[in-house]
DNA sequence: CGCAGGTTGGCAGTGACTGTCAGGATGACG
DNA sequence: CGTCATCCTGACAGTCACTGCCAACCTGCG
């Protein structure tokens, strides 16, 4: 719930930056969540917020950034948590607390779940989001390869199903989450998902 | 390596189809192989083919699917291997059963690599490919979830979850295969991969 | 031969996205 | 306070994937 960066804008462009930034935000997910990702026009959005089309995509890149915000701010969370742990923790409790610490990214409990219902809604949305956490994996590779101690040669191959399993697991228990209404936590969800995976 | 359907095709339309189909898919694979799957424009595809852009659109709905192929056949192999299974396997036995089902779907181990090829190459191809798994999730439920034997209460979930896991590990598998250049066999990765996540 | 039904190609249009460029607001400096 | 470099913005044109529509066409069948 509380995001890390509380950068004070020194500058007027950097405050109307981070304004239109946010009215862009808003208008992008109310219109979202009003008539669906893809009943809604890029042009559309950008006349509600008061802007133009071009400023749109120079603030957000594509259409689909305008869900999943600054994946950046995912990984930096992420790995950063992973590299507070002690050095004898294993690779899953690792991946937990690293997905622990993205999830807490979301600004509310009601925006994280808008934005989840608008993603497991819109399949094609829903795989730009997996395309994005194979970056996460890339990212989260050397952090747990460095917790096993098997056979060397297998650490890679081990790492990365290890990794894909976990963000399996947490894309299984954020849909149940928005299944159940928000109801419970994720994190109890994905808890119960890799359970049933290493059964 | 055996494709299951030889359907004779009786009249001239059907076998014009069939024949085009087979121009358009190869135009495309060898284009893709070539300059790559974003350099290549579909007009350049249906050139090379000798059809029109519309008739191509017609044949496969989206440019992705000049790659991945008909994914119902997908489904119905996997789906038709874990039915024939015996009541008392484990999920774990069929979901891998199922796959190797849907691998044997490739007429050639060298097509076979070049699509997984181009696949990993481009972001947003694996993306798309994802997000037909997410069809095979669905389509396997019912038939992972009644070989749970755990809390009836939870078995969406479980069944979700290994799900998730074992084709989060058949990606990790393609991948480390593709980056061996072919060499073993899929499903061997795959086993390792899903001995890995379940330690 | 002629007809019904499926097939094809062209054409215009939509929507996401990009390059470019002139013009306006802003900040730094004298 | 004036000047100039810097940044930001909007507008326009263009590319590419994809769709609806329509006229022309071919095939199979009576």
């Amino acid at each position: 719930m509380t995001n890390g960066e509380a950068t004070a804008p020194r500058t007027l462009w950097d405050r109307s930056r981070q304004l239109a930034s946010r009215e862009i935000l808003e208008a992008a997910l109310r219109l979202f969540g009003e008539q669906g990702y893809e009943a809604t026009t890029v042009a559309q959005i950008a006349h509600e917020a008061g802007v133009s089309q071009r400023t749109l995509f120079r603030y957000f890149g594509t259409k689909e950034d305008l869900l999943g915000g600054d994946p950046d701010r995912f990984v930096r969370a992420l790995t950063a948590a992973i590299d507070e742990l002690p050095a004898d923790a294993g690779p899953w409790e690792a991946l937990r607390t690293g997905i622990a610490a993205a999830l807490e990214l979301h600004e509310s409990r009601h925006q994280a779940l808008q934005r989840f219902r608008v993603l497991y809604a819109t399949p094609s949305l829903r795989a730009g989001w997996l395309e994005k956490q194979l970056r996460f994996h890339e990212r989260a590779l050397p952090l747990i390869a460095s917790r096993l101690h098997g056979s060397p040669g297998d650490a890679d191959l081990m790492a990365r199903a290890m990794i894909a399993t976990a963000f399996a697991c947490l894309d299984v228990a954020a849909k149940a989450w928005v299944d159940r209404n928000g109801k419970g936590e994720i994190l109890d969800l994905y808890d119960r998902c890799v359970s049933a995976a290493r059964t």
